[in-house]
DNA sequence: GTCTATACCTTGATAGAC
DNA sequence: GTCTATCAAGGTATAGAC
């Protein structure tokens, strides 16, 4: 997708990324022009379309870097293992998401609110890794629910419900709000197991393997 | 916000409306067009002037109807009542939000995602009108937590986040899906309260009130 | 690889006839 | 209240000099 590039070329390219994923996530792909970016980037319009054919391109290859680096992170996790005991497992996967998500803000933004602005081509290509991390989390509430460790009867819909949940923090958290990040992603692993009927904490004496 | 109109132009001031949420939500504010809009609804770009003053009114027309219809049927409900028990309060949020947002899933889409494409005084107003809405459930799970009936430690938390899993449930819905809305609403409405340590259903014997 | 200049098109909004 | 005609501004993308 990218134009080859000399070292400064290379340099411009990546400056450009930056500038169009902040400006799309504050003003939406629509609402900005390849002239602001360009002076967002430092760089004259024209510049831009040599490392990328047209602002497309641009915007699909900010959402297919953003997820695929997503996957590729989780899957080097460590609790990404099929063997990992379901809670832990689930636990895991709500902390490294919340985490994954809370560092990249403008990327989630761009990458759940501008489905909608990629040609069909595109859209399926991005719609395919969505979908691929969904799996990831279906497959552990899967797991769990076939173990009753789980109160899943339908792991589809929970995998949606929850990570719903999860990315809509995105849309409100605030680095200077009251609580600090880990109060809330602890309040969010909470939640996550109890939605399944399997808190591990308090005064919740009912999981289903105490 | 709309200019005054005979019975000929409320109708078309209502068409258009219908067309704008539609067209806003498929491919978002910044792409649409006066002129698609007037094309929709039946008549020439000019024409919709005499009904909406500029296309960022009409936006915001469109968003603030929609919460305010919101905000006054939730209050119509008999559950909304100080005095309901702080689980049925919930179940019957939960399930009227779910039911009420399906019914209209432009208008939320649109409400949801185009935040930011408003200026600073309509933001304001719109977004007084969404703090309005979370504090209603906010307000009911206060007062279950308070009672020991919800494990919500933090209920402005609990709030944001089940809201946002409610919410999501428009982005990935489908009537023509695999299960009946009405599944997917009990689901969600289990996971609601669960979420917060009070599951009334099934295999959990466990809710703190039995 | 970046620049200046520009082709060509669509945009939101207005003026004035009917 | 709607139409046709129009304006000024700004959109994506390209051409060709350096």
């Amino acid at each position: 997708m990218a134009r080859q590039a000399g070292s400064q070329g290379a340099e411009t390219a990546e400056r450009a990324r930056r500038a169009a994923l902040s400006l799309f996530a504050r003003h939406g792909y629509a609402a900005v022009s390849m002239r602001e970016i360009a002076a967002e980037t430092g760089v004259g319009a024209a510049a831009l379309y040599n490392h990328f054919a047209t602002k497309q391109d641009l915007l699909t290859e900010l959402m297919v870097k953003h997820l695929e680096a997503l996957l590729a992170a989780w899957d080097a996790e460590p609790e990404a293992a099929a063997e990992t005991e379901p809670r832990a497992a689930l636990a895991a996967f709500a902390r490294f998401h919340l985490r994954f998500h809370a560092a990249r803000r403008d990327a989630v933004f761009v990458s759940t609110m501008e489905l909608r602005s990629l040609d069909q081509p595109n859209f399926h290509r991005v719609e395919r890794l969505r979908r691929a991390w969904e799996d990831r989390m279906e497959a552990i509430i899967r797991r769990g629910a076939e173990a009753g460790i789980f109160r899943a009867p339908e792991p589809r819909i929970a995998t949606m419900a929850l990570i719903g949940m999860l990315t809509g923090v995105t849309n409100w958290y605030r680095p200077a709000g009251r609580l600090p990040a880990s109060a809330i992603e602890a309040l969010h692993v909470e939640m996550t197991l109890s939605a399944l009927g399997a808190a591990m904490t308090g005064d919740d004496a009912c999981s289903p393997h105490p």
